[in-house]
DNA sequence: AGGCTACATGCTAATATTGTTATATAGTAA
DNA sequence: TTACTATATAACAATATTAGCATGTAGCCT
């Protein structure tokens, strides 16, 4: 039963994606490889957060890196991370609108009661 | 900074997909809707399991449901989801291929060494 | 009403995730 | 060697997630 393994890399694949400063390291990333001291400004987080972050998503298969002196350059793996996360914004921001009309409706039939 | 919401919100519907059980509540939804009674011998889990995770699912905005009678119906909201799952499958199909390459080069130089 | 079915929810223990601080490592330069 | 820089890791506390069990609730039937 190979597809219980499936369904443990699929859920670890989303559990690595599943924390905002993850996701906007993979966004910085989207520009091309950078080295950590550049991540860690760009992301506005601490050293070590930074450094485990960026671990973990090592580990899950979404970014490698090199070393180059002193610094350690991470790149996005597949840019097919790139589509997941697009996708996934296109669902949230189709959610959003939806809210937001229920809110109009709402409002509206407030203030025709009231 | 609506960005950090954006984020925020991603990050928490990748952490609503990251278990393989809900992955597998998702995939068998694919056919369709479907009650509770059906999805909980389809999962193989525990009915308070497979509740509390539809429930989760429903918060996230990927499920959504109707009562029927005794009967609960859920259905996926947004056909997005099984692209998003879909690419992630990809993606890990892709780094399985390179592991299982890596594993025969090395096992290739074991031999010759050896 | 009472009993039954299909789900949901509360509680608890086990485990996992996260941020912080301090420390370790590796590479450079003097 | 020493000192410094960039990054990783270890240890800890706080928080979140999860499964299992017990219980609650809502709708149907008699």
């Amino acid at each position: 039963m190979a597809r219980k393994a499936e369904l443990e890399l699929t859920g670890e694949l989303f559990r690595a994606l599943g924390h905002p400063l993850r996701i906007k390291i993979i966004d910085f990333l989207r520009a091309g490889e950078r080295c950590v001291c550049e991540i860690i400004p760009a992301v506005g987080a601490g050293q070590p957060v930074v450094s485990k972050h960026l671990s973990l998503l090592r580990q899950a298969g979404i970014l490698e890196c090199r070393k180059e002196g002193l610094r350690v350059i991470y790149r996005v793996r597949d840019p097919a991370v790139f589509e997941v996360i697009e996708l996934s914004r296109g669902f949230i921001f189709r959610r959003l609108a939806e809210l937001v009309t229920l809110a109009a409706d709402f409002q509206a039939a407030q203030e025709r009661s009231g």
